[in-house]
RNA sequence: UCCUCGGUAGCUCAGUCGGUAGAGCGAGUGGCUGUUAACCACCAGGUCGGGGGUUCGAGUCCCUCCCGGGGAGCCA
């Protein structure tokens, strides 16, 4: 395998004339008794006289090397002394078993060579605070909580796209470039368009989705969404990530179940994945374990009662607040879907119970252990006339609406879709108290950089 | 938009009643054969967020602006 060896014309003064395999931190226990090359950076030095010691990340995980001077050519154990943290290098190194290490392994070093000098490095392996962080973003992405919730995030990503590929479904992507609202209630974020026209960065896909699932059946969309409500919590980003299904002829009930089986499927995928990062971050895994079939299914109304008999005051017609959320998840031992809400407090798009005509087939998932709501969906109203009328009372442009309006015209079929925030869901999977943590460049209400 | 907390060394913070600016970590130098945020010694490092005011004297009190954290509402 070609692409796996170093490349000499690259690093050509790293070991005259033999070919070593390049292979990743993640790898090395594969590796027992060879010597291999590593690329990467200095994540810390230690010394203790005549041996010193070099933690080593490349991106895939943190390996400690050891250099014991006595076995070594001076000028090697001279040059380890210009290490600084985060000067990149290539290393070569013996991989060796050792109980001591808590991956098991350690290298013996024989040979480096240092690509790149870094001074000064402003990220020491101490505390800081959230706004030094955040404003050394860049950086800080390098450490080692940091890596292990991007592992993480590119996991969930993979294996929700995986899980819909799996059952047929077809990616098709919403534009960002929206021209209004869809759920006029929330601010949008303006864009100045060609010849005075102005468009809205989209707040979701679930419209287009909709015309989507009337021409594929099942179809899901992955994209940013963007809302320019002054949240400033730690639950709440400017921009962030959705996965978008939609599928027709789904009524509420199979799209609760939908959900309930993509929430399974990624957290058994982490768990079986990504056990050493859920480690380094001090993940309680246990009641991610209890996360099976069938979740709590509860109405509107009884959560009502719930929250009443636990002397929060609150009543039909109220929605929920996130202090309500964390107390119903608080009840439960795994997620629990919310639906039927009073139809004034969603959206124009949701259909009505026929047996109920206060309430909308809608349904939140509430996650557990105090997290809120990751997923939210239902059933959407497939009769004309009743969007038609919902449109206007909720001051909608109904010009803007002809083409979704259409979708009930030619062919309308019961259909039903959700939405999962990503970075909501990593932020529960991996317990990270601020949701900026779990997007790599978070946009927050005062934050634009880096 | 509202409520609330904060801004002092590269970082995390202390600074009493208004009286000459402090610590730990990090950087640097030296020491140590198994360190895990190593340890020990030495050493450098300051426009106290900006502006204005009160005062003999302001990091400290007052006004104002800027920047950031947490929360509410809204939501994923």
């Amino acid at each position: 395998m070609p692409s796996n060896r170093i490349r000499l014309t690259v690093y050509p003064h790293i070991i005259k004339g033999i070919i070593l395999e390049k292979v990743s931190v993640d790898e090395l226990k594969n590796y027992l008794g060879k010597e291999v090359q590593l690329h990467g950076w200095v994540y810390n030095t230690r010394s203790s006289g005549k041996i010193s010691f070099l933690l080593f990340r490349d991106g895939t995980g943190i390996v400690q090397a050891i250099l014991y001077h006595p076995d070594h050519r001076e000028e090697l154990v001279k040059r380890f002394e210009e290490l600084n943290q985060e000067t990149s290098i290539v290393l070569v190194g013996k991989v060796r078993e050792d109980k001591r290490s808590p991956l098991g392994i350690e290298l013996d070093i024989v040979d480096f060579n240092i690509i790149s000098k870094s001074i000064d490095y402003p990220i020491s392996p101490k505390e800081h605070g959230v706004d030094f962080l955040q404003s050394n973003r860049h950086l800080w992405l390098r450490s080692k909580k940091q890596s292990s919730i991007m592992r993480i995030r590119s996991d969930v990503v993979f294996f929700a796209r995986e899980f819909f590929n799996n059952r047929k479904f077809l990616c098709i992507d919403a534009p960002i470039f929206t021209p209004s609202a869809c759920e006029g209630t929330t601010t949008l974020f303006e864009v100045d368009y060609f010849n005075d026209k102005k468009v809205y960065l989209s707040q979701s896909g679930q419209l287009y989705m909709e015309a989507a699932a009337l021409a594929y059946g099942k179809v899901y969309c992955f994209g940013p969404a963007f809302r320019a409500e002054k949240s400033k919590t730690r639950r709440h980003l400017t921009e962030f990530w959705q996965i978008e299904p939609e599928v027709a002829f789904f009524d509420i009930d199979d799209d609760m179940e939908l959900a309930e089986d993509l929430v399974i499927y990624l957290v058994q995928k982490i768990l079986e994945r990504r056990t050493d990062d859920l480690k380094i971050l001090e993940r309680d895994i246990k009641p991610l374990e209890n996360i099976k079939k069938p979740f709590y299914r509860i109405t509107y109304e009884d959560a009502i009662k719930i929250l009443n008999k636990k002397g929060i005051e609150i009543k039909f017609g109220d929605d929920f607040g996130a202090p309500d959320e964390a107390a119903i998840s608080f009840e439960f031992d795994r997620p629990v879907f919310v639906h039927r809400y009073p139809t004034q407090i969603k959206a124009f798009y949701m259909k009505k119970d026929k047996d109920r005509e206060d309430l909308a087939l809608g349904f939140d998932m509430i996650a557990g252990e105090g997290y809120g709501e990751t997923i939210g969906g239902g059933q959407r109203e497939d009769d004309y006339d009743t969007l038609l009328k919902r449109i206007n009372e909720n001051n909608l442009p109904v010009e803007n609406f002809k083409w979704y309006l259409d979708l009930r015209k030619y062919g309308s079929v019961p259909h039903s879709g959700f939405g999962l925030g990503i970075e909501r869901f990593v932020q529960w999977i991996t317990k990270t108290q601020h949701i900026r943590e779990v997007i790599p460049f978070a946009r927050t209400l005062d934050r634009t950089e880096p």
